[in-house]
DNA sequence: GAAATATGTCAATATAGCTGACATAAAAAG
DNA sequence: CTTTTTATGTCAGCTATATTGACATATTTC
């Protein structure tokens, strides 16, 4: 079931809880196998943003422009104010990292038709270019999981990143996903 | 199958991809579903660290200090070397946080044993308590998320995120586990 | 016309990381 | 027993990312 956790020199895997006491697992899980899933979680985000910090540092931006980048090329069109509540940072964060992206040439804004006060974001084409070669970075290492994964538990990733998610954000995530299909579409 | 993802109104679920076309699983997930995966591991870690912050604010100590605690409260007797690989960040990144954990006598220090360069690190009783509130927060975000999720899907978690580790870090990964059931316990 | 909204901007501050250089004590190697 | 390596500390300066608070401007809405 968990091949992959295994050294080859049989050793106990690394969250062994949920196999171990299927019985008592919300008991046991507590003390000692939630710790693990906490440090894994840690590591695992470490070694995941790590990838498109390298390419990142190629072009003088950091994390913070990868995010802005990112949302604006998956929902082209996005305001600020969707953008803020997007990356949940204050507007004054936000407009340092944006300016640069702009000034670099790599994100546009259009005042908007409707409202002419909002600024429509757009990634340029310089812009998608790169926030293409991020996401497939990223990507990569989701697909090399899921070929890791048996295929049951391939489903189950989406599953439990949502579930680890506020349940009062959900409906903003869910909205967010529902308008990248739309607009974003096969890039 | 995924009822949590769904909305009372009918609307098509986060991510569909696994389920949508279990044969063409590897060629599909490229374009747009290995993207929705980068957000939802996004917006999840995004989440699972504001739970501490907001304790942590009470203590006038941030993550830097949360993950320092953690990793000495996990395996006491830690030595500086160990904590800095565990990080990933430099002595004199560790040095300041580390410094005020001292100080502020959450953590202690003692000359090691078999070599009296290294300094042993011990969480005091209150920093022992301090990393178990901190601990139980985050894993009870986790116990939530179990229970929400289908049987089947549990232990896929925690092989998920494993894989999910850079490959030539697991074994380190899987080091740090061990020796933290042999020495932390049930805590 | 007044009020609310979307956005921009200036200034000061905090946190968390970095590089580089140098210092010290203890262990290991010769 | 001297030299070298190792484990750690520390000073100084720099960068990136975020914050709060205050104020400005254009546009829309009431």
């Amino acid at each position: 079931m968990s091949e992959i956790l295994q050294r080859k020199t049989t050793v106990s895997t690394p969250v062994a809880a949920f196999r171990r006491a299927p019985a008592k697992a919300a008991a046991q899980l507590e003390g000692a196998d939630a710790l693990e899933l906490v440090e894994l979680f840690f590591f695992a985000y470490r070694d995941f943003v790590g990838d498109a910090d390298r390419l990142l540092e190629n072009y003088g931006f950091g994390r913070a422009h990868h995010r802005v980048l990112h949302f604006v090329h998956r929902r082209p069109g996005l305001t600020i104010a969707a953008l803020l509540e997007t990356l949940k940072i204050t507007k004054q964060s936000l407009n340092r990292v944006l300016k640069q992206l702009l000034d670099a040439g790599f994100v546009e804004a259009h005042a908007g038709v409707v409202d002419r006060r909002q600024r429509l974001l757009y990634p340029t084409p310089q812009g998608a270019k790169l926030a293409r070669e991020l996401a497939a970075l990223q990507s990569e290492r989701f697909l090399r999981v899921m070929e890791e994964l048996p295929p049951a538990a391939r489903g189950a990733a989406s599953q439990f990143l949502f579930a680890m998610i506020d349940p009062n954000e959900r409906e903003r995530v869910r909205a967010h996903l529902a308008r990248a299909r739309r607009k974003g579409g096969p890039s």
